[in-house]
DNA sequence: AAACCTTCCAACCGCCTTCAG
DNA sequence: CCTGAAGGCGGTTGGAAGGTT
């Protein structure tokens, strides 16, 4: 079996722009079909073009129909295309069908031309309509050319929390608990409490939105480097556009969950291992662990998230984990947490 | 003024789906 | 059910137009 030969490859028929001539041609043959085209294979020989129909079907479509809105998209029809974008992908007619007058293929050239580029600007990405992790801002600006803000000064949790989101794809439980390990290690020797509780809930957040997202909660890697980014940026706010998109909403309720943990920061530097502050460490872990079964966290989590948070900020040595790799033989971890950290 | 670069979009390409025989 | 013609779709390209050096 296989695909017949395009009649486009026929090299008799003409290619490239149409000409005036052969757009009245077009439109004052489907006109005298009272706007019914039929068959787009016979339609060039009946309307004396030397076209294939497949091309001719196109300029209709595209360029000649009557219905079609020419003009600057307006500001409404930039906001249905991004939002209906973020709901659907890359399904141009989809989405060419809510937006009278204007068709797939100007549509997709007005994405690709300029929605794209206006995101990237915003640092959002236009692929996941998430935001971009830090490293990926920088490159978007240097590649566009714009004057780069001088880097931010970043507390100690959200340093480690952006290191967290430049690690990239994680793929498998083990990257995630070496990942865990690595805060865990790096919090011990630094300021204990207050990481170790952004660590502990930072397992517990990922819980409770993974177990929100997918049936099997045994797989918590695809939700993970969304997490990731979004503990990276502690103010981290969904773009307008995406706040009446249904399918964002559970991320945007996890995003103001983590907003309030995060501002209780302050409160848990201040007082390091006090019961107000294990407290409301242990308030924020415990709504989260309701949601998905302690027995479905790998082990090695299970064994570093359920330890007392005051345990952590009295240690002497650094918490014990499982040795599934090190901190000191790690090039990327060595860079990150020497550079905000001081190891 | 000329060469070069960038942007934009109409048109094309090829794969997939649908449907009639 | 099978086959192949035709339509539909999304990704890509090429060249015109405008901008920059």
């Amino acid at each position: 079996m296989g695909r017949s030969p395009c009649c486009c490859h026929d090299g008799s028929v003409r290619r490239g722009p149409w000409s005036d001539e052969e757009d009245t041609a077009l439109v004052e043959h489907i006109q005298r079909h009272g706007g019914h085209v039929g068959s787009w294979r016979s339609l060039p020989k009946a309307a004396g073009l030397n076209r294939c129909g497949k091309s001719c079907r196109l300029r209709w479509t595209n360029y000649l129909r009557p219905d079609i809105k020419r003009g600057n998209f307006s500001d409404d029809e930039e906001g249905l295309i991004i939002r209906l974008h973020a709901a659907l992908g890359n399904r141009w007619s989809t989405i060419a069908t809510h937006l009278e007058g204007r068709t797939d293929n100007e549509i997709k050239n007005y994405w690709n031309t300029h929605i794209k580029k206006k995101l990237l600007r915003m640092g959002v990405d236009p692929v996941t309509h998430q935001r971009l992790p830090p490293d990926l801002l920088l490159l978007d600006g240097a590649a566009a050319g714009h004057h780069l803000a001088p880097p931010a000064v970043l507390s100690p949790e959200a340093a480690l929390l952006s290191a967290a989101a430049s690690l990239g794809s994680l793929d498998t439980t083990l990257r995630q608990v070496h990942l865990l390990q690595n805060l865990l290690n790096a919090i011990t020797s630094n300021d204990g409490v207050v990481v170790a509780a952004a660590a502990r809930l930072m397992a517990s957040n990922l819980a409770a939105t993974t177990n929100a997202t997918t049936t099997n909660s045994n797989s918590i890697a695809p939700n993970f480097q969304e997490q990731m980014n979004m503990l990276a940026h502690t103010n981290y706010q969904l773009p307008d556009y995406l706040r009446d998109t249904p399918s964002f909403a559970g991320q945007d309720m996890a995003a103001q969950q983590l907003n309030s943990v995060i501002t209780t920061s302050p409160v848990l530097r201040s007082s390091a291992g006090s019961a107000e502050s294990n407290q409301q460490i242990d308030q924020s872990c415990s709504a989260a662990d309701q949601l998905v079964p302690a027995e479905t966290y790998p082990q090695e989590v299970a064994a570093a998230v359920d330890r007392p948070v005051q345990d952590l900020a009295n240690l002497e040595e650094p918490l014990e984990l499982p040795n599934l790799c090190s901190l000191e033989f790690d090039p990327f971890w060595k860079d990150i947490l020497e550079s905000n950290f001081s190891l």
